[in-house]
DNA sequence: TAGTGGTCTAGACCACGAA
DNA sequence: TCGTGGTCTAGACCACTAA
């Protein structure tokens, strides 16, 4: 067997060189096709089996490797995936349709009392408020009021407002990676039937978000969903 | 140090044994309280650091210790949990009420070709049909309608129908631990509007589950929820 | 029977943090 | 200085799977 001799002295852990030469290998892999057997990797890295399984153990809780008694290490099959945070952007290009953004009011604001409390700032802050009726495929399908954290976002007011809110954040390292949504179904305002374009009394789909980057809260908004253009999908995990 | 001399005789990995030794000291335990150290449970047990260290390994992946290099282990501080599955019992405990369950239907059926879909099995294979009128604090809150794969649960419906179906389900190692939700605002139908107890053409909110166990398909249900009674709380992570 | 992963031992040296 | 977790070794026996 062709021991590659690894150089503690070189920086990189042992555990680490031999996790990342795993990881390399099963990148392209078939879902279901061999990893190197502990043993084998023992050998070709010369190191203790329990060096190879501290390696091991890492992709496996990342869920790319599987191990199953007396037989072997195998490349999991794609997983289900949960709870993703998509943006409407995203939402309805992977429904496969073209998404759209109507700019019906964007100026900072000073927070109130409900929008402070949500963005756990002081009422008085600066918020910017932006407002945007939004199409897909040219139908009109929801109402999005949003408040952001001005001072999180110094100049994004001046920079002219983008398409997709969680890219612009993306590009300022502060996309949301956690959100907390309150849905509930509503007869709609009658401004937002205006908006929507439906009758008078009509049922529509609300949903507030509180959104989080970095440990802080950057957008809170309410969003109200055309019933019959509109349906939510959700995936759950279990509590761990 | 007293030495608890673990047997395997006995059946319990040891690593098990320490792992629930320390999961049932740190579970009333102050967060960011210590653990005890590997070191102490090494003495505490007579076994190996690297056994300590196994079922470290599955408290801190868990979620529930954190390893400070230097200083000790440390009970985590509650995070932000992503994507809860939760059922209508423990939802409605979580908020402090209390969960009633009317059992209105429970039978086994054929499954009829969208229900066979959904649980991906074949038209005609037995499933069992559960129709409940759900109450919180005595209030109707909801409809459901739940069909279960009867293969996964044989007995199920002799057993007697439990209060808490998720709990049922894990008493036989298939709790879900993946759903998909489909949400949307609808108008009551006669009947919904007659079991919920609200006006003809009331909104409500629906919610279409399939819940996940062990990579199989063990519940599709739809559930109706009076718009007045009910909020659904969904938290959010970023796709990994 | 040979190979696999699961478990376990009894040590070792290191970097780091607190006293 | 002492205790902590992080890393690592060189073995061992077990149950299980596949040939």
């Amino acid at each position: 067997m062709n021991v590659v001799g690894l150089k503690r002295t070189e920086g990189t852990l042992k555990h680490v060189q031999v996790r990342e030469y795993v990881r390399a290998l099963i990148a392209d892999a078939e879902p279901g096709s061999s990893a190197p057997s502990e043993r084998e990797l023992v050998a070709r890295f010369g190191v203790a089996r329990m060096t190879v399984r501290q390696a091991l153990d890492v992709l496996v809780n990342e869920g790319k490797l599987e191990r199953v008694p007396g037989r072997g290490t195998f490349v999991t099959h794609p997983r289900r995936r949960v709870g993703r945070l998509s943006s409407f952007t995203e939402d309805m290009r992977l429904r496969g349709l073209l998404p759209e953004s109507q700019t019906l009011l964007a100026r900072r604001e000073q927070a109130g009392p409900g929008v402070a409390r949500a963005l756990e700032i002081s009422s008085g802050d600066s918020v910017i408020h932006w407002k945007r009726l939004r199409r897909a495929d040219q139908n009109i399908v929801c109402v999005e009021d949003a408040y952001l954290n001005e001072v999180l976002l110094p100049g994004f007011l001046q920079a002219g407002m983008p398409t997709s809110l969680y890219e612009a954040l993306g590009e300022r390292g502060l996309r949301p990676t956690w959100a907390e949504d309150s849905i509930s179904a509503e007869v709609a305002t009658e401004e937002e039937a205006g908006l929507l374009e439906v009758a008078a009394g009509a049922v529509v789909l609300h949903v507030s978000r509180r959104a989080l980057a970095q440990e802080k809260v950057v957008e809170v908004s309410r969003t109200a969903f055309r019933q019959d253009r509109f349906t939510l999908y959700v995936q759950l995990g279990d509590v761990g």
